[in-house]
DNA sequence: ACTTTCTCA
DNA sequence: ATCGTGAGAAAGT
């Protein structure tokens, strides 16, 4: 990291480079505030820093605003976010949940109450070596060159029973290369116990550039803990079974393949692993063993800042409000449930319990694909144009490679002074050719220099990006141009347009058999395997639309596609998504009658005692209640207090207290009070109480950390429906389970627009009118994305060498 | 609904 | 000093 600067300042190049090396000595990651500061130091007066003056200035008036908002915020309302808080949220986790059924449910039941079967393993790694990790996880996921998620549950079960022989690894101490260091390690390894170990300094006397401080401290005490469980026999090494020693092993593996050292965390999700494996950054692991206690106490503390998705900004915001970690994010949920969005207020909550997705989510398509680059100054128009030109013509090749054409074509501008402009304008046909793209592109740049014209555009970096891929499209305007795309298929190939039929030689450019009598689920999920090369079997028949045993890679969006064109043709076989049944060949409104008897049957099965919700009126109902039926939901609500108030609000005020305060506010949304008794508090904090007795406007807070106590009783208890079941085997458990969550499902589809043909009759002659078809009414507002303030698992085409610097830089710098 | 900007990795 | 790429959210229109 000696890239000195042409910085005349000697001071501040050495500052900067002290700066660096502590960040690389693996210290915490927020050092690099430090560095930044130092930077700006000495870009003080130049444009960048200006820019950055006033970006600052920005969030500070976001968070001027925010703050301003809370002060109106008076405690009524907050009560009352308090009390919706955790029942919106259950419902919409369950929902979301419910969109596998079976693979969660297996997981939430154990996982919430009992163990983790489920470890996710995050790592960083060179391209290379990424096959190592698919001995474990065929499946893995990898986000970019260095970094991979795995999930070894199942990689660990068989490993319980594997012979020492078949974990046993050799040192590789052959060739005498640049890897000096794995090696002298290793090699010294056998036979080291730890006192000798703990004076091994000297294993780094060859590798130069480490010695120049104790800086080889660090690195050997990785080794150390590193070598010191595996057994380890003359230049042999086994590793044992837990997931930890896995977890070695595979590094162990990666080191001797490539020298590259890597870092690990071990988890019960994803998010959780990527920060453990944070913590023993250059080279070590961590792990959060799979029970809540453990996830509850790694959680407590933890800055915020370290989570994925929590970046300077949000930050910086979350603190003006007093909340550094995650406990802070945790009691001051409801608050922030008044001051951001649902899905921000969401991912915080997620954060703050310690959850995370717990499924190597398959990549999404590709929805945009850009390109910019950055100059030094260019303000004549031609050459402006010309390198637009340029530009599109790089950006058209790229979407040839993926055979992507789009609608809408973005051009990004940032001046001299760093002030970025976007200008977009989408068309009415997909384009793709360099010319196409261009043609859209010179005349928002021409907008745009026409816009001051006596003066020119300044620009240090330009971009083009395209956007609104076609198949985006169809996914949007849903069955119908589906449809029409499947059937138009062959004339996609036949330019002439004539649409006499083609025969199945087109299939180089089509999913495989999908013809116009399969139902769309049918060609559907063919044109995914085709696609995606999941090991999707294909059946002959349509029947698992709803099946639990799903393959566990359908979103709820997909779900909800499915139900939507469950549809489209009049009549299919059907698996009834409550009792799973295979219903036959049986038309939309006799499927919708059987749902809804299903529906009341389980609704009673899962509550008897649930007294408080009418038979008649079958929970999906409730999810429809607008502000008119309010008052029902409230007295639904109040209904239910005596039970909830003994254990989530335990201490302080009780719940008819709080409903009767609350009671005049209108919320946004109702949900019904099945969900509000739900339980995931229960679950996690056993007795809340010291939140709401510290949670007023301006409490403090900060009197409280998160109580991990769990109900100590080994019953299950179903986390959706929140009753305890007579049953203990897990099977039927978890078949419950399901059902439950199916409900969810459903609720969740309705919510977002009701299908009155799903609903009871009661409610229906209120809402809407005669028979809505699902695939009508669901996607209107398809609104909800996935879960989380971002994510990021973009296929880029460019990938970052970020951390591998670390050690490779290390090793032989 | 489409654009634009912000945020994050 | 990033830079480049891509994505989601939210605000603006």
């Amino acid at each position: 990291m000696d890239s000195t600067k042409e910085n005349n300042n000697d001071k501040d190049g050495l500052l900067l480079r002290m700066g660096l090396n502590d960040n690389k000595a693996g210290m915490d990651g927020l050092d690099k505030e430090k560095i930044n500061k130092i930077i700006m130091e000495a870009t003080k007066g130049s444009r960048f820093y200006e820019n950055e003056l006033k970006k600052e200035k920005q969030v500070n008036q976001r968070i001027e605003n925010m703050m301003q908002q809370k002060s109106q915020i008076t405690t009524q309302r907050l009560w009352k976010a308090q009390l919706q808080s955790t029942s919106n949220y259950h419902a919409r986790r369950f929902g979301v949940r419910a969109a596998m059924p079976g693979f969660i449910a297996k997981r939430l039941c154990p996982q919430l109450t009992i163990v983790s079967p489920n470890f996710d393993k995050y790592r960083e790694v060179s391209k290379e070596v990424m096959e190592i990790l698919a001995d474990y996880d065929p499946n893995f996921m990898a986000v970019s060159l260095d970094e991979a998620y795995l999930n070894i549950t199942k990689y660990l079960e068989e490993r319980q029973n594997w012979p020492e022989d078949k974990r046993r690894y050799f040192v590789n101490r052959g060739n005498t290369t640049e890897n000096e260091k794995s090696e002298a390690v290793i090699s010294k390894a056998p036979g080291l116990n730890e006192a000798a170990v703990s004076i091994s300094p000297l294993l780094f006397e060859d590798s130069p550039p480490q010695l120049q401080q104790q800086e080889p401290e660090i690195p050997s005490q990785a080794h150390f803990e590193e070598q010191r469980d595996p057994q380890v026999l003359q230049n042999s090494v086994i590793f044992g079974t837990s997931a930890e020693e896995v977890v070695k092993e595979i590094r162990f593996r990666i080191e001797q393949k490539t020298s590259l050292t890597a870092s690990a965390g071990i988890a019960p999700n994803t998010m959780l692993a990527k920060v453990c494996s944070d913590k023993n950054k250059p080279n070590g692991q961590y792990q959060i063993p799979p029970n809540r206690e453990a996830v509850m106490d790694f959680i407590k503390d933890l800055p915020i800042r370290k989570v994925p998705g929590i970046g300077k900004v949000t930050e910086k915001m979350l603190k003006a409000l007093g909340i550094i970690t995650c406990s802070d994010l945790y009691q001051k949920r409801a608050l922030l449930s008044l001051l951001f969005s649902e899905t921000s207020w969401h991912s915080f909550l997620h954060i703050s319990l310690g959850l995370g997705s717990t499924q190597m989510e398959r990549d999404g398509e590709r929805k945009s694909m850009s390109i910019e680059r950055t100059f030094s100054e260019i303000s004549k128009a031609e050459e402006l144009y010309s390198l637009c030109q340029e530009l599109c013509s790089d950006l058209a090749q790229d979407l040839q490679k993926e055979g992507l054409k789009g609608k809408t074509v973005t051009i990004k501008l940032k001046n001299v002074n760093f002030e970025v402009k976007t200008r977009a304008s989408t068309v009415a046909a997909v384009v793709s050719t360099a010319e196409e793209i261009f043609a859209i592109a010179k005349e928002l740049l021409k907008v745009e220099i026409d816009a001051d014209y006596p003066r020119p555009l300044r620009l240090r970096l330009m971009g083009v990006r395209i956007s609104g891929f076609s198949n985006e499209e169809d996914r949007k305007h849903g069955q119908r141009s589906i449809i029409s795309f499947l059937k138009a298929g062959s004339h996609v190939l036949d330019p002439v347009g004539s649409v006499v039929d083609k025969n199945d030689q087109d299939q180089v450019m089509k999913p495989p058999e999908t013809s116009h009598k399969e139902s769309f689920f049918t060609k559907k999920r063919s044109e995914m395997s085709w696609n995606h090369q999941d090991n999707f079997k294909c059946e002959p028949e349509t029947k698992q639309s709803f099946q639990v045993s799903q393959p566990p890679s359908l979103s709820k969006e997909e779900m909800k596609e499915n139900l939507e064109t469950e549809n489209t043709d009049d009549c299919q076989v059907i698996t009834c998504p409550i009792c799973f049944k295979e219903q036959g060949r049986i038309c939309l409104e006799a499927l919708n009658r059987h749902v809804d008897e299903c529906l009341s049957r389980t609704l009673v099965d899962c509550d008897p005692k649930t007294v408080a919700v009418p038979q008649s009126q079958s929970f999906c109902s409730e999810v429809n209640l607008d502000l008119k039926t309010h008052k029902t939901t409230d007295s639904l609500l109040i209904d239910f207090v005596p039970s909830v108030s003994v254990d989530v609000f335990s201490k302080g005020k009780s719940m008819e207290d709080l409903n009767t305060r609350a009671g005049d506010e209108q919320s946004p949304k109702q949900y019904s009070s099945l969900w509000s008794k739900s339980s995931l508090d229960e679950y996690f904090y056993q007795n809340s109480s010291q939140e709401n007795e510290g949670y007023d406007a301006k409490s403090s807070g900060g009197q409280t950390t998160l109580q991990t106590s769990f109900p100590r009783d080994e019953t299950l208890v179903c986390p959706v429906c929140n009753l305890q079941q007579k049953t203990s085997d897990l099977m039927l458990f978890n078949s419950h389970v399901d059902i439950c969550l199916n409900k969810g499902l459903i609720q969740e589809l309705k919510k977002d627009k009701v299908n009155p043909v799903m609903n009871c009759p009661a409610e229906n002659s209120k809402s809407t009118g005669s028979s809505g078809k699902i695939q009508k009414t669901v996607n209107v507002t398809a609104k909800t994305k996935r879960p989380g303030l971002m994510t990021q698992n973009s296929t880029s085409k460019k990938i970052k060498p970020n951390n591998s610097k670390y050690t490779i830089d290390s090793f032989f710098k």
